[in-house]
DNA sequence: CTGAAAGCGCTAACAA
DNA sequence: TTGTTAGCGCTTTCAG
């Protein structure tokens, strides 16, 4: 306990305002007004730039602020009326290279709007995601973007249609990128890519290698991502009139240890097949990895594609080629939709929307065409 | 131009309040109060728990939010005098790993403390560093950390210096993670990580590996980062009786383009070195790369150490032996260091306090003994 | 061009 | 256990 024991602003009552243990309260626009010997509507006016001020009068404001180190309380601005100038943005995980260009891109375009930015990480559950919306709807985001493949869950999308349409109701937007939408009703808007697009080619580009025996590597069966993902590659398959083989789809974890366990395994089997196409690059890289542990060499005896165009794809030997997304194009995207959205000339536009950015494949050097079409050439070295 | 010109509220003055063009105002404590037939007070007891109230008042409270789809308006909660919940961590660049991880850190320890956290990137600007410093000051975070290698500018430090006092004064804390203090005056904390010995154990591992020829590559002249980890290797050549050579030192950028470019250069020109110590590990792959490209293998030919231990530290064939940091650990701590410097029981707790963490070597593939002590041996082949 | 005053939505004494 | 009420710091009509 200190000296002082009471708790209460002191036995001068609340006239003195002087005293505080930093020994200064943080200056306010009464502060700054007094100072200046005007009026707080005039530091207000001063601050914004929205209003005439003779720039006399404009100076000795400044200098009061200067002098009392003087910021203002963007708290009550936003309650004043304002917007809070934030965008939230929600990702499973920050370091995850996919995430985080798609982050970089809402920062950025965040920013460019002289906005700030809130991020959190669910860590991939949908809870924590729900929890953050909420959060971010009550620090009055003027945006949440929910970035990343989504579970198919029906009473989580429900929820999730609620808090769109809380968020609606308050005049921000629910920002769904790089998940399918919530139905037509829900108030949200979308930025898509091409992903079964994207993995309808790559696949493409297999076959047309003369691939027909190829091996779909990850991608959790829940996840929308790895749905779409799936059914391009079933597309691709089917339209070459290649026999889908329930053996050569592995379906699993978006990790770089999935792809390098179950590759492991599957190549012990003595599975039989000439590529694989890895359902991101993460997932390749694992799989690349137990490929050259097993004495395989891509692409000479097997061919390797991933998914998403991260960094990691031009730091493996042989660099991969993959299918890219813009992930940072989509993050500007996001905000941007998101606020044009609310127009004011429009005044029935669309609430819901979605703008759907393409993907493209990228040719390294992780393709070849099969060493031969017997099978069991691709087998490993047995040691 | 829509039909309607005037912009104002509506010919209706001000006194309807239910209509809006999403048709509902937001709910606010007084209309939750109302519907519950309550005072705004209860609501808030039942909204922060630290009030006992009836059950069944607390229940009829609840119902009534949950059917106005309330949403507490975390602005006028702070402006009312609690915290704002919110930390700031402000770094470079996101989609680089090393802040990427620190930001994860920060990240998860703030939502371990029910805050979130506002997030930005300067793209090695420091006027940007100082305008978010201001911006998250306005939204009255309770710390601010900042994150990584600063320039060594004194106009910069002064003014960083005048906004961790401001910070200060209103009860927040600058955090510095990974960077210089700003002096014993400025009211800071910190969190470090033996820079400077990690550089120096890596580089006395490169020795007793029987290396005397060591080329240090990479990292910018003016970042405090850089300018440790090269005190560190000197230190450690010293020691050692190792005279240094300029020719040796070959500071520059912490990029992989540089690691890239400037190891093609050196190989070209034939400097003579058994050993590449990279600043980081991302100058590291841009060596292994240009080291590939020359046929020197790695490490037969030439060892080669990094620093940071970030993924690709994994990804490169070899594995690169580097200097681990515990990355995520320091975010973790920022924000600890920094919530709990302004404890309420020590009045005089130090204002300016630093953690200091420890890094350690992480041996992979990358380091073997130098194939001959012979000067030339590590010359790439001519073409 | 400037001032006075009414809120914005919530919390926290203080009183009952 | 609950209600009353006074702000928190800023913006914004509405009047000069």
């Amino acid at each position: 306990m200190s000296q002082q024991s009471s708790t209460a602003p002191g036995p001068d009552g609340h006239g003195d305002r002087q005293c505080d243990r930093s020994g200064q309260r943080r200056a306010t626009v009464v502060d700054v007004a007094q100072r200046a010997g005007v009026s707080t509507a005039t530091v207000s006016r001063v601050m914004n730039r929205n209003y005439p001020v003779a720039a006399a009068t404009r100076e000795r404001v400044e200098a009061a602020m200067r002098e009392l180190g003087y910021v203002v309380n963007a708290h009550a601005r936003a309650l004043a009326g304002t917007s809070a100038r934030t965008v939230g943005i929600i990702v499973s995980e920050l370091i995850d290279p996919f995430y985080a260009y798609i982050a970089r891109g809402v920062e950025r375009e965040a920013t460019d709007g002289d906005r700030l930015c809130l991020v959190c990480c669910t860590q991939g559950d949908p809870q924590r995601e729900l929890a953050f919306i909420e959060l971010m709807h009550e620090r009055r985001a003027d945006a949440v973007v929910l970035v990343g493949g989504s579970v198919e869950d029906r009473a989580y999308k429900a929820e999730l249609a609620r808090r769109a349409r809380e968020l609606d109701a308050g005049g921000s937007k629910l920002v769904l990128c790089g998940r399918p939408s919530l139905g037509d009703g829900v108030p949200t808007v979308g930025v898509e890519y091409d992903n079964e697009g994207g993995a309808f080619a790559i696949t493409d580009h297999l076959i047309t290698q003369g691939h027909e025996r190829i091996l779909y590597l990850g991608g959790p069966p829940g996840l929308s991502t790895a749905r779409d993902r799936l059914a391009g590659h079933r597309r691709a398959l089917e339209l070459r009139g290649i026999a889908r083989d329930r053996e050569l789809e592995q379906p699993g974890a978006f990790s770089r240890a999935f792809g390098y366990r179950r590759m492991t395994e599957l190549l012990r089997e003595g599975l039989e097949f000439t590529a694989v196409f890895a359902a991101n690059d993460i997932v390749a890289a694992g799989a690349a990895q137990a490929l050259e542990e097993a004495g395989v060499r891509i692409p000479l005896d097997m061919s390797l594609v991933g998914y998403d165009d991260i960094p990691v794809a031009q730091d493996l030997r042989p660099r991969l080629t993959t299918v890219r997304i813009p992930l940072e194009e989509m993050g500007r995207q996001a905000v941007r939709v998101a606020l044009n959205g609310g127009d004011e000339d429009d005044w029935r536009a669309p609430t819901t929307g979605t703008l759907r950015l393409g993907t493209h494949i990228v040719v390294r050097e992780s393709v070849a065409a099969p060493r031969s079409t017997l099978p069991g050439s691709a087998r490993p070295r047995r040691s």
